[in-house]
DNA sequence: CTAAAAATTATCCGTTCGGATAATAGACGC
DNA sequence: GCGTCTATTATCCGAACGGATAATTTTTAG
């Protein structure tokens, strides 16, 4: 071991994703998976164990999302260097990890010297996130986040729930609902309460199951 | 090789898991994976050109999903046995899976020896579906399928469309479009079109992009 | 060919929705 | 302390929604 190693951390439940990892980063010479781990439980164990100098970590988990996972490590360990790795590019989910301080967001379909590339950039202090980000960010601050309540009547609103049985719910009024429910629309430009649904779906908003 | 092997192809768009699926079989000595694909169209053009014994793919891919390229094989190779991989237990897919002729529908959580289990299981004329199959197909007959037209009208929901412009989008009259609407929430047991939605998302009959 | 399923249209009616608008109060940051 | 953001409440009103019901035509399947 002369040239000195990178050490990778592997975080996903699905075994055939860490075994793909490992296989495509051990290919490279100074890549070295030194631990894996199956859910955000584990991957905080395995970090305070291995130290590892980049983890490459699944949004989504059993138990615990990535992003969970992601804020108690980095609470511990304030410099760690975390990649997230997901399925679609839902926007929600990109932003929670950006401020949250992960060191990037990689799409799973990433090619493999891409992400060689990545965890090289990573390695090395620098960050990763999808070319559209910015202008995503951009977009963020003019129209603004979600904020707690209207996240909760957006979670109603998938339920199928009235104004009236919104407000009972969050126990205020039927005019605060509405309110709430007004101010998705406008945010999500959405025409009406079934848009927003679909629109929190596709953007990370809401998740299945 | 003395002992007869078992010949499989393995389709995803992702590296990662399709180098992740050549360890997990790769590590059984009557394993061998003859050939891998990213789409739908290298599919079968692989499958043409291999015959593999099985074929496990990935439900969602760019270019045609896992059900088109599994209808296409098929067409050209009845006898083809074809395992659907996803990451969700979506219910839509997994019925289009089991009605276009699927061997099998497995969940990518699945354990390595589990994995290895129905392979062979299929590879000797066995399908593999999930356990909570029958019940939902005795659901799916009692409530019914949801209607071409009907599936066109959730889309149209999902975009924000009232009932009047449905009918136009679609060519009928309001009233028609409201009768879809009603089948719909009949079906899919959802008090309002935006429960509807949701639903749709939920059980796989909308898909994110 | 015939029975079942799907698609189409319509009316009535009470409920709900969403836009426009405005005001009050608490929290947070600088 | 002061402004911004969030949360709360309210009223008015036309448009849209969803339930109940029923009939006709077209398509599909056996």
């Amino acid at each position: 071991m002369k040239s000195p190693q990178i050490r990778v951390l592997v975080v996903d439940d699905h075994s055939m994703v860490r075994m793909g990892l490992a296989a495509l980063l051990g290919a490279e010479p100074d890549f070295e998976v030194v631990a894996e781990a199956e859910d955000g439980t584990q991957a905080v164990s395995a970090f305070r164990e291995h130290r590892p100098d980049v983890t490459l970590m699944d949004a989504r988990m059993p138990g615990g999302s990535g992003n969970e996972a992601l804020v108690a490590i980095r609470a511990e360990f304030p410099s760690a260097r975390v990649i997230i790795l997901t399925t679609y590019d839902l926007e929600e989910p990109v932003f929670e990890a950006f401020d949250n301080g992960a060191a990037g967001y990689l799409l799973k379909s990433i090619k493999r010297k891409d992400l060689i590339a990545a965890v090289r950039l990573v390695h090395e202090g620098g960050r990763c996130f999808p070319l559209s980000f910015e202008e995503k960010l951009t977009r963020r601050e003019e129209e603004g986040r979600l904020t707690r309540r209207e996240t909760t009547t957006l979670g109603l609103l998938r339920r199928g729930l009235s104004n009236r049985d919104i407000g009972t719910a969050m126990g205020v009024s039927e005019n605060t609902a509405k309110a709430h429910v007004r101010a998705i629309l406008r945010k999500l430009h959405a025409a009406d309460r079934t848009e927003a649904v679909a629109a929190g779906f596709e953007r990370g908003f809401l998740k299945i199951d």
